[in-house]
DNA sequence: TCCCTGCGGGAAAGGGCTTTCTCTGCGGTA
DNA sequence: TACCGCAGAGAAAGCCCTTTCCCGCAGGGA
């Protein structure tokens, strides 16, 4: 690979001289030897060593981000957002996967520290998991130290800057919708249960159903992996046991397509015989047949006030903001059965859940 | 941050065993040192500077990769065989994505050769552009002059190694099923002309018909966005010019969604009164109602051919591996209805199209 | 006892760039 | 004419690591 050296030389120039023609740096350079200079990085195919550079300059520039995965389109919408500011401010996103592995988390969290980001981004849920989250902190904290900014979405471990989604109150908000139609056995398909996202929609589902006098007994939960084949797969489970069941509520709408897709293979009409809801309104929400009832949380948003904090000034006090999540009505969720499912004939004759496959 | 002297100050060594603890050097250091070289990491929360330590290693290691959209279904399973090959061997992925803009595509070139990358890979359609084409030529030829590693997946225009989905073939079975099924009046449901991925698999497409002696003319395509929108909005332009049409082929998935939405806004019956047809095999595909019918590529193992080619040994002539298209036939596609489409009463009425909102 | 060997450790030379500091030479002022 | 100031270019000092090279020392063989 050429350096900036080989430029200098072919150019007649100091390294100093050509750096400063190729950076656009504010001291003046004659026309002459800029065109030297350039013509000598044309014909050398030069590019700068990145890590040369990034060593050599002071200031930080990049972006870390750690989602759990961007292929998921949960994570594909705040992506966007936090792409948009970050491309706005002309920084470099650095993107990496957790796939919902705790150690994953912490070891990129280093990574990102190693390669000199000035900011760090978390989004996804936090872990009911007390070492875990103290662990994490003390990594953050370190960073912050040497003058790092940290903001998290949709976690709570995080003392800093935070945007959180209104998970509690999208659960109520669902489990109000369903009441309000009647239903009284209702069935959650949920994600794992040591992820706070799913508890706290949880605890707003169940609140919603206390107010009005029902109940949402462990028995009509299942948990299983946040995606379509963990709601087909936990659907499955939860009419096998309780084969009465009016409506379901999928923590989120990957799991809300899977339970479609077992309810469809064990020939239950939705919304006629069974409702379902589900939550994020992912952009497929709309384009399944009937489209799906869901909650709404304002994604693309939650990265671009994520990226706004933490590329904005530091405030003294930890910012969180807080986005409203909404109930978007479609074709999934109607008024309980009359007759209280007297034709669920075909659950007991499906029991291996092979929508699954 | 601290840094490596800072750490072999407090731990009384110097830098040179400092990093050989570190990093686990093969040369041997003795257990007290290695201790005291661990317990000052620890208290100083030490992270090397990945930059650094790019700069002063002399191999490569990370490797490029530029698709059009991580988040587009296509390139997330194309990059999840990526990613498994490259983790298996340790190495680093660095995604960029191009959003279809040629201009952005030669910028990441040049921005992951300033980042050292070990290879490069450029995944999804080329185009049909000479200009660019031989920009992106020389800069990719510069890239190798220096002993970097190049596979294209999907695109013709590289003369290196090559993983190419057949999208010919694919075209061509898309075709065969529809006249298979009685289908004369077909619409094409197209992406942007200037990719290549469209004209290859229109060019199948063609074939088919023109062998059984049935044509497609110019008026009964579309070409559009390769997304959701672009494939609802060119379904209706198609449908507001030829009524008569009895089956609609998208020439990738997302599209095909798109179409499917249209079709059901105007309240057409999909298969019995329209057939549809996508290109793919998306995850999503099996999960709409009705499951679409549709053209599969193997994705997942066009990511893990690309990558092992670049991390394996090199050859001297390109490798041109062609992975087979596969047609899966799904709940879209059916026989041409009997009366021709009498009933094709809705179609004049929703001329706005309103389905894209 | 002497020399050689090998082990454990440090000094120092890069790696490629940016940026400060220094130097030269010119025009302008007193 | 002497001096000052400044524009434009280069020298050199880092930035933070890795790794080669070298040195001192202890142990073993002759």
């Amino acid at each position: 690979m050429a350096t900036l050296s080989d430029v200098a030389r072919r150019a007649g120039v100091s390294p100093a001289t050509a750096s400063r023609v190729i950076n656009g740096s504010s001291k003046p350079v004659t026309d002459e030897l800029r065109e030297r200079v350039l013509a000598a990085v044309a014909e050398l195919q030069y590019v700068p060593n990145a890590h040369a550079q990034l060593l050599a300059r002071s200031h930080r520039s990049a972006v870390g981000v750690i989602v759990h995965d961007v292929s998921d389109p949960y994570f594909a919408e705040i992506t966007r957002g936090l792409q948009r500011v970050a491309t706005d401010q002309g920084r470099l996103l650095m993107i990496c996967n957790s796939y919902r592995d705790p150690d994953r988390e912490l070891e990129y969290v280093e990574l990102l520290r190693g390669h000199q980001v000035a900011a760090l981004i978390l989004a996804g849920s936090g872990y009911h998991d007390e070492a875990f989250t103290r662990q994490l902190n003390e990594k953050l904290a370190a960073y912050e130290a040497t003058g790092g900014r940290v903001a998290v979405i949709g976690r709570h471990e995080h003392s800093g800057d935070a945007v959180m989604p209104d998970n509690r109150t999208g659960g109520y908000l669902a489990g109000r919708e369903l009441c309000g139609l009647g239903h009284r056995a209702i069935g959650v398909v949920a994600g794992p249960r040591i992820l706070t996202t799913t508890t706290d929609r949880l605890a707003g589902l169940r609140q919603a159903l206390t107010e009005q006098g029902r109940e949402l007994p462990e028995r009509r939960i299942r948990y299983a992996e946040f995606d379509r084949d963990g709601g087909a797969e936990a659907t499955a489970r939860l009419l096998d046991a309780d084969p009465e069941l009016t409506a379901i509520v999928a923590l989120n709408d990957s799991m809300a397509i899977g339970a479609l897709a077992t309810l469809r293979a064990r020939g239950l009409a939705v919304p006629q015989q069974i409702s379902v809801l589900g939550f994020d309104d992912m952009p497929i929400a709309r384009d399944v047949t009937p489209a799906l009832t869901t909650v709404r949380l304002p994604l693309v948003d939650m990265g671009v006030r994520a990226m706004s904090l933490v590329l904005g000034v530091g405030a003294p006090t930890p910012r969180v903001e807080v986005l409203p999540a909404e109930l978007v009505r479609r074709d999934t969720a109607g008024p309980v059965p009359l007759s209280t499912r007297a034709t669920a004939a075909s659950a007991p004759r499906a029991r291996r859940g092979d929508a699954t496959s």
